[in-house]
DNA sequence: TCACATTATGTTATACTATAACATTAATAA
DNA sequence: TTATTAATGTTATAGTATAACATAATGTGA
């Protein structure tokens, strides 16, 4: 909880069960919402949740064209990008992934429940992300409001660097 | 200098004097740091000040090709991507420029002396650009690295939605 | 159950953004 | 001047994302 109390989550490398878990939370997410997560939309949050790094969208068209022919397949063995990008829109709008918009890549949200803004490290060493909710970017919507008069329909907070384990690692 | 204290800026829309200022203030920073403020340089840098909004890789090609035509050319009248991306590199590298990686374009710099990380406001409405200069965005860096023991190297910041002016005009 | 509406997925084509690699020209330095 | 470096031109292509329409699956009311 040392973590959690400082808002600050890492988003990847979960174990089996963790991502069973989340599927199932994710499953019961969607009943609740009264919205569909369909056989692909559970494969596409399912390879987001197992990369140990944010996942691009022709990353997803590679690994779903793989997932299909491993699956002696009733599905069309190609996958073209409408597929994966609209599970994207699907699973961005359920909350249940974040887009990283400064490298083009998806990961999962740590907090599926809520709709949250949150800023985001990304090490550009060792691709771990880690999730920052609430707090700074709260602060800074806060006073784009107060100081500025702008009302913040969406954000993007993306600091690119070392995270703490790739600091005392490989130096450069 | 209401505004200024606030260090918060409007980037763009400005006069024919102060474009001129910009560009002669420019010249100067380059001749101080030793590199070559040249003609393409210069007429992208002018392009991006006189723009009244965030500008396009590929609007500034169109607007190059388009001042080509006009001055009956020594120069090739075909302008290709490289030749645009290559100054705006040189020219975020000199701090004159900044990108605005969530709707890929690029405004002027409103302090073009000094290297710094900002925060972006994006008028979904007007696209106006306001850049909050070191406040917000200091804050958030300094909490990752106090908080996460993350060093940054680079930031993106930015939010979009209403300008102060937008709210009370046009409610969509 | 059927017909109908709605939603999701498949499919084809294309738009938009950005860079690699090499050729040519211009500027600078020895 | 010649060698060297830096900038620009040129061609090709990589990477990211969406439009438009066709088909299939699901849900709904008679």
């Amino acid at each position: 909880m040392s973590v959690d109390c400082k808002h600050i989550h890492k988003v990847q490398s979960f174990s089996a069960e963790a991502i069973e878990d989340r599927l199932l939370a994710a499953q019961q997410h969607c009943r609740a919402r009264g919205v569909r997560f369909t056989p692909l939309r559970q494969q596409i949050y399912a390879l987001i949740l197992s990369a140990n790094a944010p996942v691009g969208a022709y990353d997803l068209i590679t690994l779903l064209q793989k997932e299909r022919l491993d699956t002696d397949a009733k599905a069309s063995k190609n996958v073209a990008p409408p597929t994966v990008y609209r599970s994207l829109e699907f699973l961005l709008s359920e909350g249940l992934i974040h887009q990283l918009t400064s490298i083009n890549a998806y990961v999962p949200c740590c907090h599926p429940r809520a709709q949250h803004t949150a800023a985001f490290l990304i090490c550009d060493n060792c691709h771990s992300v880690q999730e920052c909710s609430s707090m700074p970017a709260k602060e800074i919507i806060h006073f784009a409001q107060s100081d500025a008069g702008f009302v913040v329909a969406r954000s993007v907070i993306e600091l690119s660097g070392r995270c703490q384990a790739c600091q005392t690692a490989t130096a450069e």
